[in-house]
RNA sequence: CGGGGAGUGGCGCAGCCCGGUAGCGCGCUUGCUUUGGGAGCAAGAUGUCGCAGGUUCGAAUCCUGUCUCCCCGACCA
């Protein structure tokens, strides 16, 4: 192996969490703001949140769902209604107390002391009780279920520790709301929320997942069932990257969603919500990200190929930028994954060399570097994201034709989109331990390793209440969670390794982000 | 929210102990050279030293408070 000079100053091997930083710096995709746990997203971070949503909400509109929005101040007495609800998010919501300024005879500003509101307003935290409200009012008959919305909005969480991405205190995020008839709906809505999260996240942001159910211990507060899919970071941690809630009739009971059934009678609304956040960008850097940068799968990448003319500042640029600008147009009009392919001719002023390594960190999938070489033989100097070095430690490039990269890039797109997928569950595979038959094992595999060695996936006898938090608490001191109960997991077979009863399922263990 | 560390040009850092008016590397600008693989040489520009008070003739440096970031923990649908 030769020496490769790697685009980034850390790497991921020796500082995980310092990699996961300079990444996001490097690939200019956010920065701090100086409010605390809140982050300016830049464009190339806020073009893949924005592709995420486009094809998140393809799939959220192809299920019926109507989006909505809905205020994003609440009043505090719908939080009064819910205990357990409230339980789980009082200690970190921000409250406006005032709604006017005034010179605080210090040269600043403050509340006025007399514009206090009468009735303070909660900036929402998730949108259950809000939303609430507003199926109390709009539902009457068991015609007008299924209600089936969803918004597209920021909450606000005062997280005691953040991180970009994984957990700010302001975030971007989807939340759909549903009301059903019957409680065989509700669930069936919550299941389908969660196959098309598994489905939007694998296939479009390559990370593979499992899906399955929480444990007790880790619903969302006032739901009857939680359901999470979780994706595995590079160093072996758990990401929980969407959730889906069957509520029962818990909220349709604290916000009054009633409705008269088909035989008169007065009935309350089975709920669901779901949600996904830019948490899931966190989950792409952390699963396709390497000791150059980020990789953005083709399918939310703002752009998949990037063009970089080698521009030389004399009479010959004019000409090679309209060879540039022929190959942009003709990539254009192909199309890859289902849509047209995304090419930038990047233009800027300066070294191509330079701005090569800025989409290097970026993650762009493809880029062509142009000069007037290439140009004089109708060739383009291609490079790819995902197979960037040559054996020589000197970045891969191949010299196709311009009418062969026309005509093969495409493909390329969507073969990277697959390759990208099927690596990461490949080595996520090859990092969950099954077979595990005693606790013993488990404090032998995370006790003290330095290394995170991955996940561990035993039967249990699914105890609840008393039973359940001494298990929590048995993992807690080796810093493990459990995860979730996965769906197309085998069935059991064997005795519980935390009690030695009868195992009835099989549950994931692991470290989480 | 507890423990620890840190905030000095765009980025990474030195200076602080022992107060005297700010420096290095990268980047940036300009010029020349170079020109197919992350260029070289030269000359430049960029700082209310996180913020607010205090001590002092004088504060990046000492004291107090505060904000933000990082690590560990607690917490975390």
């Amino acid at each position: 192996m030769s020496q490769i000079r790697h685009a980034l100053s850390v790497k991921r091997a020796d500082d995980f969490a310092a990699w996961y930083q300079e990444v996001i710096s490097a690939a200019d995709m956010a920065e701090e703001s100086g409010v605390r746990g809140c982050m300016v997203i830049k464009p190339w971070g806020y073009g893949i949140w924005e592709r995420i949503q486009r094809l998140m909400d393809e799939r959220i509109k192809a299920a019926g769902v109507e989006n909505c929005y809905f205020p994003l101040f609440i009043p505090l007495r719908n939080f009064a209604r819910e205990a357990e609800h409230v339980e789980g998010f009082a200690k970190e919501m921000a409250v406006v107390t005032h709604h006017r300024l005034i010179a605080d005879g210090k040269g600043g500003l403050m509340p006025d002391p007399e514009a206090k509101l009468e009735e303070p307003l909660v900036v929402r935290p998730t949108s259950e009780t809000i939303i609430g409200d507003a199926m109390a009012r709009w539902v009457q008959s068991w015609r007008d279920l299924p209600l089936l919305t969803n918004q597209w909005a920021n909450v606000v969480r005062w997280e005691m520790r953040t991180r970009m991405f994984l957990r700010t205190s302001e975030f971007l995020w989807q939340e759909g709301h549903t009301a059903h008839e019957t409680a065989e709906d509700a669930r069936a809505e919550t299941m389908r929320a969660l196959e098309m999260y598994r489905a939007c996240v694998e296939e479009d942001l390559a990370l593979p997942v499992i899906a399955g159910e929480k444990p007790e211990n880790e619903r969302f507060p006032g739901a009857v069932e939680t359901w999470s899919i979780e994706a595995m970071m590079q160093d072996g941690k758990a990401l929980q990257a969407g959730t889906s809630h069957y509520l029962g009739t818990n909220f349709a009971h604290a916000a009054g969603i009633k409705f008269q059934d088909r035989e008169g009678g007065q009935q309350f609304a089975h709920t669901t919500s779901w949600g996904t956040s830019t948490r899931m960008i966190g989950g792409v850097i952390m699963v396709h990200g390497d000791d150059d940068g980020l990789k953005v799968p083709p399918a939310i990448a703002p752009w998949q190929v990037v063009i970089v003319p080698m521009l030389r500042e004399d009479d010959g640029d004019a000409a090679l930028l309209a060879y540039c600008e022929d190959l942009r147009a003709r990539l254009g009009a192909q199309s890859a994954l289902g849509e047209r392919v995304r090419v930038l001719l990047d233009k800027k002023p300066g070294k191509a060399t330079a701005k090569r390594w800025d989409w290097v960190r970026r993650g762009a999938p493809l880029i062509i570097e142009v000069g007037q070489r290439d140009m004089a033989e109708g060739k383009v100097s291609l490079l790819r994201r995902d197979a960037l070095w040559a054996d020589n430690g000197k970045p891969a490039f191949s010299a196709p034709s311009i009418d062969e990269a026309v005509a093969t890039i495409p493909g390329a797109l969507d073969a990277m989109q697959q390759s990208l997928l099927a690596s990461a569950r490949e080595e996520r595979d090859a990092r969950i331990t099954r077979g595990v038959t005693s606790f013993a094992e488990i404090e032998q595999a995370f006790k003290d390793s330095v290394k995170n060695p991955g996940w561990v996936e035993v039967q249990w006898s699914k105890p609840t209440g008393a039973a359940l938090e001494q298990v929590a608490e048995r993992l807690k001191a080796l810093k493990l969670t459990l995860r979730n109960v996965p769906m197309d997991a085998s069935p059991a077979n064997g005795v519980c390794v935390f009690t030695g009863d009868p195992a009835v399922e099989r549950v994931l263990i692991a470290r989480a982000y």
